[in-house]
DNA sequence: CCCAAATACCGATTGACAGTCGGTGTTGTG
DNA sequence: CACAACACCGACTGTCAATCGGTATTTGGG
């Protein structure tokens, strides 16, 4: 029994879901041509860890004709917004009001690494979500 | 092969790290007592944990008579910022120069969730992190 | 100095889950 | 209506946390 229902997610996973952000829609033959291939795996595969996906809701899906058509149904940033809640609940066990401040403090940290920009860009998305919630 | 080396960590060894953030250092038993002994788990089981973690340099030790003090190796913030690592780096392949955009947003995206003053509490801290970086 | 209890360490087993693929069922289209 | 294209099911593997029994080791007391 298991009740973490923590976003685990393998690396042909990943490799699809960052492939379908870049490229909107495509169908298994040709993500199987554009990841698989290079990887010598079969394209049954790639259709296995599709619907692994799918079921996972993490990809939407069509039928046109034949095939399905995949799409993803998160982007990037809702994915990730996502594993920060998994992981932050993981480390903090529950997130208590007040017991917040080493998850803002982590994300300084991480941003202040990625270049010398990133912290005042930050800064620029706090006031735009700011004005934005007071347009609302 | 597993290249990921992304560091996975169980709801025990979990609990075991909280534990100890919180008790700054114990040996097996007293763990046990505290966490274990509630799960129905047995001391080995505790023990192997601890081994785990001991190996991951998640945990430090010292031997005192025949038991070891085990103490936390990382912090709260050391540990989630290692993770923030490895999800960004998952979810976006390379990070890449100009590809971080959607890192920060879905930072901004899950402080606003936390409460009303989060953000707030994030600016500060951003001060506070340029501060420091001119007073070096 | 040696024994027994406390403790660490090793190995085996289980369960969950991604990855992998073969085989079979289903369904449009010529 | 038959065939090709595709989806779906089931099986097997590998990895890793969890679990615990058994054995080696160490130390404090007699």
């Amino acid at each position: 029994m298991v009740i973490n229902s923590s976003l685990r997610l393998g690396q042909l996973e990943l490799a699809v879901l960052n492939y379908l952000w870049a490229h909107e829609t495509c169908c298994v033959k040709s993500l199987h041509a554009a990841i698989g291939i290079q990887r010598g795996i079969s394209l049954n595969t790639v259709q296995s860890t599709l619907e692994r996906l799918f079921k996972k809701k993490l990809l939407s899906r069509i039928k046109v004709s034949h095939a399905y058509q995949y799409k993803a149904a998160v982007d990037r940033t809702q994915l990730l917004t996502r594993r920060l809640d998994d992981i932050t609940s993981e480390i903090a066990g529950e997130i208590a009001d007040g017991q917040t401040n080493f998850v803002l403090a982590a994300f300084i940290e991480f941003t202040a690494r990625l270049d010398d920009t990133s912290l005042e860009c930050l800064e620029q998305l706090i006031t735009q979500h700011k004005n934005k919630d007071n347009v609302k």
